[in-house]
DNA sequence: CACAAACCTGAGCGATCGCTCAGGTTGTTC
DNA sequence: GAACAACCTGAGCGATCGCTCAGGTTTGTG
């Protein structure tokens, strides 16, 4: 995504700025509401601008969920580069993926939605498999067998899942670091 | 859940027929729109009923989302516990995670999004630990470390997800076989 | 300072939504 | 066959939905 204060067209400028403001908003509902409560209407009352504003900006309501995906990816992926190696990077994705607060989980349940819409949007389909590639690749010191490898990545993601649910016996960050040594036979 | 055709009175009987029909019209309605499109009017014109039948039965839209998920996984727990033991099992096991055809990865999105909705759902989270600990007894014999079962449980969800996206890069039958095998040490 | 480009909005159309309710039908019981 | 319980429905209220559009404002350009 282009950063809004790189441009030198004040006019572009102030729009990509509003262009993120519409998305930050559209990740407050999301979070709140569901994914499915995204409407032009919700997300341009939580952001403060006129709902033609959400149109103006994202053609229809799918653009939104879609630039909204995006951005939680880049998070993620910038997120996931900035590990470490060893076990100290294995602590910390541990640490990434179980939920500490109530509002991690939050987050984290707004996360599974956007993924999970991919299934039915060919148009998010990309930020998927960039997801994918970007854990892969994290994964592969740690384990050479791209079968154990997949195996090692399905698992983190049914664990990211397990977070959303929370309760008390969700796995915190502790059991999650030992699970992923278990699995990868450290 | 009670079968229609144990029950003596007919009126009843009559009752718990239309329900089911209902669910399974929700579940297809489900699998063609997704699970934030089910509503009372939908789900109706699905099951060829009045609207106002739908109500009848479930007070809420949120409890006839409830009684699908319940029906999921009644579906699912019986699949499992079918499953057989040693290799023959796991390849079973795989059989029933991978969809092989277009259909089948349509109904298995739409269990997805049920499940997910039970993180913002508490009355749906009695029946994630169902499944969850269906799951678990399933791999005790194959593996003995909870810690160990926990992650490939978590593999196996995270298998499921993956299935729902499809497309040609998703594993098949035979490799998530092979993935299993290899997280258990086989 | 004229012109253009990008930004921005209020009003509103037709459709769908969840849910209520008064009243009608069917099946069971005694 | 009277009394009752369960089943069943059409009509409709108020709210929200996605999206369109004509026209107004701000900002950069030559």
């Amino acid at each position: 995504m282009t950063d809004p204060d790189r441009i030198q067209d004040g006019r572009r400028r102030k729009g990509e700025h509003r262009r993120r403001l519409l998305v930050e908003a559209t990740m407050r509902v999301i979070e709140r509401d569901g994914a499915g409560s995204v409407s032009q209407r919700r997300v341009a009352a939580e952001a403060g601008v006129p709902p033609s504003a959400v149109t103006y900006y994202f053609a229809a309501v799918d653009d939104l969920l879609v630039a909204t995906l995006t951005s939680v990816n880049d998070l993620y992926v910038e997120r996931i580069d900035a590990l470490g190696t060893g076990d100290e990077g294995l602590a910390a994705l541990a640490r990434l993926i179980a939920p500490t607060t109530e509002e991690a989980r939050a987050h984290l349940v707004a996360e599974c939605e956007l993924f999970l819409m991919a299934a039915r949007r060919p148009a998010m389909r990309p930020e998927i498999q960039r997801w994918t590639a970007t854990l892969d690749a994290f994964l592969a010191p740690y384990a050479a067998d791209p079968v154990q490898r997949t195996g090692v990545a399905t698992a983190i993601e049914g664990m990211f899942l397990r977070g959303a649910y929370s309760d008390a016996n969700a796995p915190g960050p502790d059991e999650v670091h030992r699970i992923l040594r278990g699995l990868l036979g450290r």
